[in-house]
DNA sequence: GTATATCACATGTATAGTCAAGCTCATTAA
DNA sequence: TTAATGAGCTTGACTATACATGTGATATAC
Protein backbone atom coordinates (compact mmCIF):
# COMPACT_ATOMS: atom_id res chain seq x y z
CA UNK A 1 0.00 0.00 0.00
CA UNK A 2 1.25 3.20 -1.04
CA UNK A 3 1.26 6.27 1.22
CA UNK A 4 -1.01 9.44 0.97
CA UNK A 5 1.86 11.88 -0.09
CA UNK A 6 3.28 8.60 -2.48
CA UNK A 7 0.20 8.89 -4.41
CA UNK A 8 -0.22 12.83 -4.44
CA UNK A 9 3.47 12.99 -5.43
CA UNK A 10 2.47 10.49 -8.81
CA UNK A 11 -0.68 12.69 -9.54
CA UNK A 12 1.18 15.81 -9.31
CA UNK A 13 4.21 14.29 -11.63
CA UNK A 14 1.28 12.72 -13.91
CA UNK A 15 -0.12 16.30 -14.20
CA UNK A 16 3.07 18.13 -14.81
CA UNK A 17 3.82 15.51 -17.61
CA UNK A 18 0.23 16.22 -19.08
CA UNK A 19 0.89 19.51 -18.99
CA UNK A 20 -2.06 20.27 -16.90
CA UNK A 21 0.75 22.27 -14.82
CA UNK A 22 2.62 23.97 -17.80
CA UNK A 23 6.62 24.26 -16.95
CA UNK A 24 7.81 27.71 -15.70
CA UNK A 25 4.64 28.46 -13.91
CA UNK A 26 3.63 28.01 -10.16
CA UNK A 27 1.64 24.90 -8.59
CA UNK A 28 -0.67 25.60 -6.86
CA UNK A 29 0.84 26.74 -3.13
CA UNK A 30 0.70 23.83 -0.36
CA UNK A 31 -2.58 25.43 1.49
CA UNK A 32 -4.05 25.27 -1.91
CA UNK A 33 -2.95 21.63 -2.37
CA UNK A 34 -3.65 20.56 1.04
CA UNK A 35 -7.53 21.48 0.50
CA UNK A 36 -7.69 19.83 -3.31
CA UNK A 37 -6.41 16.71 -1.78
CA UNK A 38 -8.23 17.18 1.79
CA UNK A 39 -4.95 16.45 3.76
CA UNK A 40 -2.63 18.27 6.22
CA UNK A 41 0.19 21.07 4.68
CA UNK A 42 3.03 18.44 5.93
CA UNK A 43 1.43 15.60 4.16
CA UNK A 44 1.51 17.73 0.80
CA UNK A 45 4.92 18.95 1.29
CA UNK A 46 6.40 15.58 1.78
CA UNK A 47 5.15 15.03 -1.86
CA UNK A 48 6.61 18.36 -2.74
CA UNK A 49 9.73 17.05 -1.08
CA UNK A 50 9.79 14.51 -3.43
CA UNK A 51 9.40 16.36 -6.69
CA UNK A 52 12.02 18.60 -5.33
CA UNK A 53 14.65 15.70 -4.83
CA UNK A 54 14.19 14.47 -8.07
CA UNK A 55 14.26 17.36 -9.60
CA UNK A 56 10.86 18.36 -11.34
CA UNK A 57 10.07 21.44 -9.16
CA UNK A 58 11.85 24.08 -7.34
CA UNK A 59 10.71 25.66 -4.25
CA UNK A 60 11.39 29.08 -3.81
CA UNK A 61 10.59 30.95 -0.47
CA UNK A 62 8.14 33.42 0.04
CA UNK A 63 6.64 32.68 -3.37
CA UNK A 64 5.62 29.37 -4.44
CA UNK A 65 6.81 25.69 -6.44
CA UNK A 66 7.95 26.33 -9.53
CA UNK A 67 7.45 23.69 -12.30
CA UNK A 68 10.75 22.91 -13.95
CA UNK A 69 11.34 22.10 -17.63
CA UNK A 70 10.95 18.04 -18.22
CA UNK A 71 12.56 18.25 -21.61
CA UNK A 72 15.74 18.75 -19.96
CA UNK A 73 15.71 16.00 -17.85
CA UNK A 74 15.22 12.85 -20.41
CA UNK A 75 16.72 9.57 -20.19
CA UNK A 76 17.80 9.39 -16.37
CA UNK A 77 20.17 6.48 -15.57
CA UNK A 78 20.39 8.40 -12.66
CA UNK A 79 19.04 6.12 -9.78
CA UNK A 80 17.83 2.46 -9.99
CA UNK A 81 16.56 1.47 -13.04
CA UNK A 82 15.97 -2.18 -14.88
CA UNK A 83 17.06 -2.26 -18.27
CA UNK A 84 13.42 -2.70 -19.43
CA UNK A 85 12.10 -0.02 -17.23
CA UNK A 86 14.89 1.97 -18.68
CA UNK A 87 13.29 1.41 -22.48
CA UNK A 88 9.93 1.25 -21.55
CA UNK A 89 10.17 4.90 -20.73
CA UNK A 90 12.10 5.47 -23.43
CA UNK A 91 9.66 3.71 -25.62
CA UNK A 92 12.77 2.15 -27.37
CA UNK A 93 12.71 -1.36 -28.92
CA UNK A 94 14.59 -3.37 -26.84
CA UNK A 95 16.05 -7.10 -26.87
CA UNK A 96 17.84 -8.75 -24.29
CA UNK A 97 19.56 -11.83 -25.36
CA UNK A 98 20.63 -14.23 -22.10
CA UNK A 99 24.59 -15.90 -22.70
CA UNK A 100 24.99 -17.85 -20.12
CA UNK A 101 23.42 -18.78 -16.66
CA UNK A 102 25.33 -20.99 -14.32
CA UNK A 103 25.68 -21.47 -10.43
CA UNK A 104 29.51 -20.53 -9.36
CA UNK A 105 30.56 -18.31 -6.80
CA UNK A 106 30.75 -14.85 -6.30
CA UNK A 107 33.99 -12.92 -6.58
CA UNK A 108 35.75 -12.05 -3.50
CA UNK A 109 37.09 -8.55 -5.22
CA UNK A 110 35.23 -5.64 -6.13
CA UNK A 111 35.28 -1.98 -6.68
CA UNK A 112 38.94 -2.44 -4.92
CA UNK A 113 36.71 -4.31 -2.12
CA UNK A 114 37.09 -7.52 -0.11
CA UNK A 115 33.86 -9.09 0.14
CA UNK A 116 33.16 -12.88 1.71
CA UNK A 117 32.56 -15.04 -1.64
CA UNK A 118 29.20 -16.61 -1.95
CA UNK A 119 26.93 -18.61 -3.92
CA UNK A 120 25.24 -17.04 -6.69
CA UNK A 121 23.84 -17.61 -9.31
CA UNK A 122 25.91 -15.98 -12.59
CA UNK A 123 24.23 -14.14 -15.26
CA UNK A 124 25.53 -13.02 -18.64
CA UNK A 125 23.22 -10.79 -20.65
CA UNK A 126 23.57 -8.58 -23.89
CA UNK A 127 21.66 -6.24 -24.07
CA UNK A 128 20.25 -4.58 -28.16
CA UNK A 129 18.41 -1.40 -28.74
CA UNK A 130 17.09 -1.22 -31.97
CA UNK A 131 19.07 -4.55 -32.99
CA UNK A 132 22.40 -3.15 -31.97
CA UNK A 133 24.44 -4.53 -29.03
CA UNK A 134 24.82 -1.69 -26.64
CA UNK A 135 25.73 -3.37 -23.15
CA UNK A 136 27.11 -6.70 -21.81
CA UNK A 137 25.73 -7.30 -17.95
CA UNK A 138 27.25 -9.78 -16.42
CA UNK A 139 25.48 -10.00 -12.69
CA UNK A 140 26.18 -11.97 -9.68
CA UNK A 141 23.00 -12.72 -7.83
CA UNK A 142 23.33 -13.94 -4.16
CA UNK A 143 22.13 -16.97 -3.55
CA UNK A 144 21.02 -16.26 -0.15
CA UNK A 145 18.65 -14.51 -0.59
CA UNK A 146 18.33 -15.68 -4.23
CA UNK A 147 17.86 -18.98 -4.39
CA UNK A 148 16.25 -20.26 -7.51
CA UNK A 149 16.52 -18.07 -10.59
CA UNK A 150 14.04 -19.49 -13.27
CA UNK A 151 15.50 -18.94 -16.96
CA UNK A 152 12.89 -16.47 -17.72
CA UNK A 153 13.55 -14.22 -14.90
CA UNK A 154 16.65 -13.04 -16.63
CA UNK A 155 15.02 -13.00 -20.44
CA UNK A 156 12.40 -10.94 -18.90
CA UNK A 157 12.79 -8.11 -16.33
CA UNK A 158 15.04 -9.09 -13.32
CA UNK A 159 13.80 -6.80 -11.22
CA UNK A 160 10.43 -7.69 -11.57
CA UNK A 161 11.07 -11.10 -10.50
CA UNK A 162 12.82 -10.45 -7.47
CA UNK A 163 10.24 -7.70 -6.50
CA UNK A 164 6.87 -9.83 -7.48
CA UNK A 165 8.32 -12.90 -6.97
CA UNK A 166 10.46 -13.10 -4.41
CA UNK A 167 8.97 -10.63 -2.33
CA UNK A 168 12.13 -8.57 -1.70
CA UNK A 169 12.63 -5.28 -1.55
CA UNK A 170 15.36 -3.58 -3.66
CA UNK A 171 16.57 -0.27 -1.70
CA UNK A 172 19.76 1.28 -2.99
CA UNK A 173 22.85 0.89 -5.13
CA UNK A 174 26.42 2.37 -5.00
CA UNK A 175 28.12 2.54 -8.54
CA UNK A 176 31.20 3.18 -9.59
CA UNK A 177 31.67 4.46 -13.23
CA UNK A 178 34.82 3.99 -15.35
CA UNK A 179 36.19 3.85 -19.01
CA UNK A 180 38.42 0.96 -19.15
CA UNK A 181 40.15 -1.11 -22.08
CA UNK A 182 38.31 -4.37 -22.42
CA UNK A 183 38.84 -7.76 -23.67
CA UNK A 184 39.01 -8.83 -27.27
CA UNK A 185 35.76 -11.26 -26.64
CA UNK A 186 33.67 -8.61 -25.41
CA UNK A 187 34.57 -6.32 -27.54
CA UNK A 188 33.49 -8.62 -30.29
CA UNK A 189 30.19 -8.79 -28.95
CA UNK A 190 29.35 -5.53 -28.88
CA UNK A 191 30.45 -4.90 -32.18
CA UNK A 192 33.66 -2.93 -31.28
CA UNK A 193 37.12 -3.67 -32.85
CA UNK A 194 40.10 -4.43 -30.56
CA UNK A 195 41.72 -1.78 -28.36
CA UNK A 196 38.72 -0.18 -27.98
CA UNK A 197 37.64 1.62 -24.67
CA UNK A 198 34.42 1.16 -23.25
CA UNK A 199 32.31 2.47 -20.14
CA UNK A 200 32.21 0.32 -17.28
CA UNK A 201 29.76 0.54 -14.48
CA UNK A 202 29.56 -1.67 -11.44
CA UNK A 203 27.00 -1.47 -8.99
CA UNK A 204 26.83 -3.43 -5.55
CA UNK A 205 22.87 -3.72 -5.45
CA UNK A 206 21.23 -3.83 -1.88
CA UNK A 207 17.77 -4.54 -0.41
CA UNK A 208 16.23 -3.25 2.38
CA UNK A 209 17.56 -4.57 5.20
CA UNK A 210 20.93 -4.05 4.03
CA UNK A 211 21.92 -6.88 2.67
CA UNK A 212 23.44 -7.14 -0.23
CA UNK A 213 22.34 -9.34 -3.02
CA UNK A 214 23.57 -8.22 -6.48
CA UNK A 215 27.14 -7.43 -8.58
CA UNK A 216 26.92 -6.17 -11.85
CA UNK A 217 29.27 -5.26 -14.31
CA UNK A 218 27.75 -3.20 -16.96
CA UNK A 219 29.59 -2.62 -20.01
CA UNK A 220 28.26 -0.48 -22.62
CA UNK A 221 29.52 0.71 -25.87
CA UNK A 222 31.13 3.90 -25.52
CA UNK A 223 29.54 5.91 -28.86
CA UNK A 224 25.95 4.86 -27.17
CA UNK A 225 26.57 5.74 -23.50
CA UNK A 226 24.94 8.37 -22.51
CA UNK A 227 24.23 9.23 -18.50
CA UNK A 228 21.86 11.84 -17.10
CA UNK A 229 22.03 13.28 -13.73
CA UNK A 230 20.53 15.46 -11.77
CA UNK A 231 21.73 17.15 -8.48
CA UNK A 232 21.12 19.39 -5.94
CA UNK A 233 23.81 21.18 -4.13
CA UNK A 234 23.91 19.21 -0.67
CA UNK A 235 23.95 21.54 2.39
CA UNK A 236 25.76 18.86 4.71
CA UNK A 237 29.55 18.96 3.85
CA UNK A 238 31.19 15.82 3.50
CA UNK A 239 34.31 16.72 5.61
CA UNK A 240 35.28 17.19 9.19
CA UNK B 1 21.74 30.38 9.69
CA UNK B 2 21.50 26.95 9.26
CA UNK B 3 18.42 24.87 11.09
CA UNK B 4 17.96 22.22 13.97
CA UNK B 5 18.18 19.33 11.92
CA UNK B 6 20.68 20.05 9.85
CA UNK B 7 22.82 20.78 12.56
CA UNK B 8 21.90 17.36 14.13
CA UNK B 9 22.64 15.75 10.71
CA UNK B 10 26.03 17.61 10.11
CA UNK B 11 26.66 16.19 13.72
CA UNK B 12 25.80 12.62 13.23
CA UNK B 13 27.85 12.52 10.08
CA UNK B 14 30.24 13.91 11.89
CA UNK B 15 30.54 10.83 14.70
CA UNK B 16 29.90 8.68 12.17
CA UNK B 17 33.08 9.32 10.26
CA UNK B 18 34.65 9.24 13.62
CA UNK B 19 33.60 6.23 14.08
CA UNK B 20 31.69 7.60 17.48
CA UNK B 21 29.16 5.01 15.71
CA UNK B 22 30.54 2.02 13.92
CA UNK B 23 29.56 0.89 10.70
CA UNK B 24 26.86 -1.64 10.44
CA UNK B 25 25.54 -0.57 14.30
CA UNK B 26 22.44 0.88 14.84
CA UNK B 27 22.14 4.46 15.93
CA UNK B 28 20.11 5.34 19.14
CA UNK B 29 16.21 5.27 18.29
CA UNK B 30 14.71 8.31 17.12
CA UNK B 31 13.05 8.63 20.53
CA UNK B 32 16.56 8.65 22.26
CA UNK B 33 18.30 11.04 19.43
CA UNK B 34 15.12 13.73 20.58
CA UNK B 35 16.02 13.69 24.27
CA UNK B 36 19.98 13.82 23.32
CA UNK B 37 19.36 16.50 21.04
CA UNK B 38 16.85 18.28 23.22
CA UNK B 39 14.41 18.35 20.06
CA UNK B 40 11.60 16.65 18.74
CA UNK B 41 11.04 13.41 17.73
CA UNK B 42 10.02 15.00 13.58
CA UNK B 43 13.04 17.02 13.74
CA UNK B 44 15.09 13.90 14.40
CA UNK B 45 13.16 12.28 11.65
CA UNK B 46 14.34 15.25 9.03
CA UNK B 47 18.39 15.03 10.12
CA UNK B 48 17.81 10.77 9.55
CA UNK B 49 16.20 11.43 6.31
CA UNK B 50 18.97 13.56 4.69
CA UNK B 51 21.75 11.12 6.18
CA UNK B 52 19.25 8.20 4.39
CA UNK B 53 19.17 10.18 1.50
CA UNK B 54 22.72 10.28 0.99
CA UNK B 55 23.71 6.64 1.59
CA UNK B 56 25.19 7.18 5.28
CA UNK B 57 22.68 5.25 7.12
CA UNK B 58 19.52 2.79 5.82
CA UNK B 59 16.59 3.29 8.09
CA UNK B 60 14.83 0.03 8.90
CA UNK B 61 11.25 0.46 10.22
CA UNK B 62 10.69 -1.54 13.56
CA UNK B 63 14.07 -1.98 14.55
CA UNK B 64 15.97 1.39 13.89
CA UNK B 65 18.63 3.31 11.59
CA UNK B 66 21.21 1.07 10.84
CA UNK B 67 24.55 2.89 9.78
CA UNK B 68 26.18 1.87 6.43
CA UNK B 69 29.89 0.97 5.41
CA UNK B 70 31.39 4.69 4.27
CA UNK B 71 34.34 2.90 2.84
CA UNK B 72 31.85 1.76 -0.12
CA UNK B 73 31.08 5.68 -0.75
CA UNK B 74 34.19 7.11 -1.47
CA UNK B 75 35.03 10.00 -3.51
CA UNK B 76 31.61 10.54 -4.58
CA UNK B 77 31.07 13.48 -7.94
CA UNK B 78 27.48 12.71 -7.48
CA UNK B 79 26.20 15.94 -6.23
CA UNK B 80 27.20 19.27 -6.89
CA UNK B 81 31.00 20.18 -6.21
CA UNK B 82 33.57 22.19 -7.07
CA UNK B 83 37.15 20.85 -8.16
CA UNK B 84 38.40 22.59 -5.33
CA UNK B 85 35.82 20.86 -2.52
CA UNK B 86 36.68 17.68 -4.24
CA UNK B 87 40.40 17.49 -3.74
CA UNK B 88 40.01 18.70 -0.15
CA UNK B 89 37.62 16.28 0.78
CA UNK B 90 40.63 14.03 -0.96
CA UNK B 91 42.69 15.38 0.45
CA UNK B 92 44.83 15.49 -2.86
CA UNK B 93 47.53 18.06 -4.24
CA UNK B 94 45.21 20.01 -6.78
CA UNK B 95 46.27 22.20 -9.31
CA UNK B 96 44.28 25.08 -11.51
CA UNK B 97 46.02 26.77 -14.43
CA UNK B 98 43.57 29.31 -16.04
CA UNK B 99 44.44 28.82 -19.33
CA UNK B 100 41.92 31.59 -21.03
CA UNK B 101 39.57 34.19 -19.69
CA UNK B 102 37.38 36.28 -21.75
CA UNK B 103 33.88 37.96 -22.82
CA UNK B 104 31.89 36.41 -25.10
CA UNK B 105 28.49 35.01 -26.01
CA UNK B 106 27.05 32.02 -24.75
CA UNK B 107 26.30 29.35 -26.89
CA UNK B 108 22.54 28.81 -28.16
CA UNK B 109 22.85 25.10 -28.34
CA UNK B 110 23.83 23.02 -25.38
CA UNK B 111 23.06 19.06 -24.55
CA UNK B 112 20.55 19.06 -27.66
CA UNK B 113 18.73 22.25 -26.33
CA UNK B 114 18.07 25.65 -27.71
CA UNK B 115 19.31 28.10 -24.92
CA UNK B 116 19.21 32.26 -25.84
CA UNK B 117 22.98 33.26 -26.30
CA UNK B 118 23.99 35.68 -23.51
CA UNK B 119 26.56 37.88 -22.69
CA UNK B 120 28.98 35.91 -20.57
CA UNK B 121 32.39 35.30 -19.34
CA UNK B 122 34.21 32.45 -20.51
CA UNK B 123 36.83 30.67 -18.45
CA UNK B 124 39.04 27.73 -19.22
CA UNK B 125 40.96 26.06 -16.59
CA UNK B 126 43.45 22.81 -16.66
CA UNK B 127 42.93 20.94 -13.73
CA UNK B 128 46.20 18.96 -12.37
CA UNK B 129 45.97 16.01 -9.74
CA UNK B 130 49.63 15.69 -9.03
CA UNK B 131 51.37 17.90 -11.39
CA UNK B 132 49.53 15.34 -14.06
CA UNK B 133 46.48 16.74 -16.28
CA UNK B 134 42.97 15.33 -15.66
CA UNK B 135 40.78 17.64 -16.64
CA UNK B 136 40.00 20.50 -19.13
CA UNK B 137 37.14 22.60 -17.64
CA UNK B 138 35.50 24.85 -19.99
CA UNK B 139 32.84 27.26 -18.81
CA UNK B 140 30.33 29.89 -19.46
CA UNK B 141 29.25 32.22 -16.35
CA UNK B 142 26.67 34.07 -17.69
CA UNK B 143 26.39 38.11 -17.14
CA UNK B 144 23.59 38.78 -15.58
CA UNK B 145 23.64 37.39 -12.83
CA UNK B 146 27.82 37.41 -12.45
CA UNK B 147 28.54 40.61 -14.09
CA UNK B 148 32.15 40.76 -12.96
CA UNK B 149 34.58 37.99 -12.40
CA UNK B 150 37.60 38.93 -10.90
CA UNK B 151 40.87 36.23 -12.29
CA UNK B 152 41.65 35.03 -8.80
CA UNK B 153 38.43 33.59 -9.09
CA UNK B 154 39.15 31.09 -11.39
CA UNK B 155 42.65 30.17 -9.68
CA UNK B 156 40.65 30.06 -6.43
CA UNK B 157 37.55 28.97 -5.76
CA UNK B 158 34.79 29.65 -8.14
CA UNK B 159 32.23 28.34 -6.40
CA UNK B 160 33.31 30.00 -3.19
CA UNK B 161 33.30 33.20 -5.49
CA UNK B 162 29.94 33.33 -6.28
CA UNK B 163 28.59 31.90 -3.04
CA UNK B 164 30.47 34.11 -0.50
CA UNK B 165 31.56 37.30 -2.38
CA UNK B 166 28.45 37.65 -4.98
CA UNK B 167 25.91 36.33 -2.39
CA UNK B 168 24.46 34.02 -4.82
CA UNK B 169 22.60 30.11 -4.11
CA UNK B 170 23.59 27.92 -6.38
CA UNK B 171 20.83 25.30 -6.00
CA UNK B 172 20.85 22.61 -8.74
CA UNK B 173 22.13 20.94 -12.03
CA UNK B 174 21.57 18.22 -14.77
CA UNK B 175 24.04 16.55 -16.24
CA UNK B 176 25.16 14.26 -19.18
CA UNK B 177 27.59 12.78 -19.31
CA UNK B 178 28.97 10.66 -22.85
CA UNK B 179 32.47 9.37 -24.81
CA UNK B 180 33.77 11.16 -27.25
CA UNK B 181 36.50 11.58 -29.53
CA UNK B 182 38.08 15.35 -29.05
CA UNK B 183 39.82 17.10 -30.89
CA UNK B 184 43.79 16.87 -31.29
CA UNK B 185 44.72 20.23 -29.46
CA UNK B 186 42.33 19.21 -26.17
CA UNK B 187 43.73 15.77 -26.24
CA UNK B 188 47.50 18.00 -26.38
CA UNK B 189 46.51 19.42 -23.35
CA UNK B 190 45.22 16.69 -21.28
CA UNK B 191 48.42 14.60 -22.17
CA UNK B 192 46.62 12.29 -24.79
CA UNK B 193 47.20 11.23 -27.77
CA UNK B 194 45.00 11.77 -31.20
CA UNK B 195 42.06 9.85 -32.55
CA UNK B 196 41.65 9.41 -28.38
CA UNK B 197 38.31 9.42 -26.65
CA UNK B 198 37.27 11.23 -23.59
CA UNK B 199 34.75 11.58 -21.28
CA UNK B 200 32.45 14.55 -21.29
CA UNK B 201 30.51 16.08 -18.87
CA UNK B 202 28.38 18.84 -20.02
CA UNK B 203 26.16 20.65 -17.12
CA UNK B 204 23.75 23.32 -17.30
CA UNK B 205 24.09 24.75 -13.00
CA UNK B 206 21.11 26.97 -12.05
CA UNK B 207 20.69 29.36 -8.91
CA UNK B 208 17.53 29.05 -6.34
CA UNK B 209 15.44 31.16 -8.34
CA UNK B 210 15.56 28.43 -11.41
CA UNK B 211 17.87 31.22 -13.15
CA UNK B 212 20.40 29.83 -15.21
CA UNK B 213 24.03 30.75 -14.52
CA UNK B 214 26.53 28.48 -15.90
CA UNK B 215 27.43 26.40 -18.61
CA UNK B 216 30.22 23.81 -18.41
CA UNK B 217 31.86 21.02 -20.18
CA UNK B 218 34.20 19.47 -18.58
CA UNK B 219 36.88 16.78 -20.27
CA UNK B 220 38.05 14.42 -18.48
CA UNK B 221 41.51 11.86 -19.38
CA UNK B 222 39.53 8.33 -19.50
CA UNK B 223 42.15 6.78 -17.30
CA UNK B 224 41.59 9.05 -14.58
CA UNK B 225 37.75 9.26 -14.71
CA UNK B 226 36.01 7.55 -11.51
CA UNK B 227 32.47 8.58 -11.04
CA UNK B 228 31.00 7.38 -7.84
CA UNK B 229 27.28 7.04 -7.10
CA UNK B 230 24.73 6.32 -4.71
CA UNK B 231 21.12 5.51 -5.59
CA UNK B 232 18.12 4.65 -4.02
CA UNK B 233 14.99 3.04 -5.95
CA UNK B 234 12.73 5.36 -6.17
CA UNK B 235 8.36 4.83 -5.33
CA UNK B 236 7.38 7.31 -7.83
CA UNK B 237 7.46 5.59 -11.09
CA UNK B 238 8.49 8.27 -14.33
CA UNK B 239 5.73 6.93 -16.69
CA UNK B 240 2.33 7.95 -17.21
C1' DG C 1 6.40 61.53 -6.37
C1' DT C 2 8.85 58.76 -3.35
C1' DA C 3 10.10 56.27 0.37
C1' DT C 4 8.34 53.62 4.21
C1' DA C 5 5.25 50.83 6.76
C1' DT C 6 2.05 47.38 6.73
C1' DC C 7 -0.50 43.43 5.49
C1' DA C 8 -1.57 39.16 3.13
C1' DC C 9 0.36 35.15 1.62
C1' DA C 10 4.02 32.16 0.48
C1' DT C 11 7.42 28.62 2.33
C1' DG C 12 10.64 27.05 6.39
C1' DT C 13 11.10 25.31 10.98
C1' DA C 14 9.72 23.24 15.18
C1' DT C 15 6.63 20.93 18.42
C1' DA C 16 3.21 17.64 20.27
C1' DG C 17 0.25 14.18 19.69
C1' DT C 18 -2.14 10.03 17.56
C1' DC C 19 -2.45 5.82 15.31
C1' DA C 20 -0.51 2.10 12.26
C1' DA C 21 2.69 -1.44 11.54
C1' DG C 22 7.09 -4.08 12.01
C1' DC C 23 10.40 -6.37 15.24
C1' DT C 24 11.91 -8.79 19.55
C1' DC C 25 11.28 -11.28 23.34
C1' DA C 26 9.06 -13.15 27.27
C1' DT C 27 5.07 -15.20 28.93
C1' DT C 28 1.45 -18.30 28.40
C1' DA C 29 -1.32 -22.08 26.76
C1' DA C 30 -1.76 -26.31 24.40
C1' DT D 1 8.38 -28.94 23.56
C1' DT D 2 6.02 -26.01 20.67
C1' DA D 3 3.09 -22.46 19.20
C1' DA D 4 0.44 -18.48 20.08
C1' DT D 5 -0.17 -14.21 22.52
C1' DG D 6 0.90 -9.91 23.97
C1' DA D 7 3.86 -6.17 25.88
C1' DG D 8 7.08 -2.92 24.64
C1' DC D 9 10.06 -1.30 21.70
C1' DT D 10 11.01 0.52 16.93
C1' DT D 11 9.92 3.47 12.56
C1' DG D 12 6.01 5.28 9.27
C1' DA D 13 2.20 8.29 8.40
C1' DC D 14 -0.72 11.99 9.40
C1' DT D 15 -2.68 15.98 11.68
C1' DA D 16 -2.89 20.48 13.99
C1' DT D 17 -0.71 24.41 15.52
C1' DA D 18 2.55 27.99 16.16
C1' DC D 19 5.94 31.12 14.81
C1' DA D 20 9.79 32.73 11.72
C1' DT D 21 11.04 34.56 7.40
C1' DG D 22 10.87 35.89 2.50
C1' DT D 23 7.87 38.22 -1.27
C1' DG D 24 4.91 41.41 -3.27
C1' DA D 25 1.36 44.66 -3.41
C1' DT D 26 -1.10 48.23 -1.16
C1' DA D 27 -1.67 51.98 1.70
C1' DT D 28 0.38 55.64 4.20
C1' DA D 29 3.42 59.41 5.52
C1' DC D 30 6.54 62.69 4.06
Amino acid sequence: MQSKYDLIAQDLLSKIKHQQYAAGTFLPSEKQLGDLYSTSRETIRKALGQLEQQGLIQKIRGKGSIILDLQRLTFPISGIESFKELTQHQKLVSETQVLKQIKTMSPSHFNGLTLTSQPAHYLERLRLINQVPVILDCDYLLSPPITTLPKTAGENSLYEYIEQELGLTISYASKVVTVERIPEVTAKLLGLGSEQLAVVVRSLVYLEDTTLFQLTISIHRPDQFKFVDFARRTKVTQEA
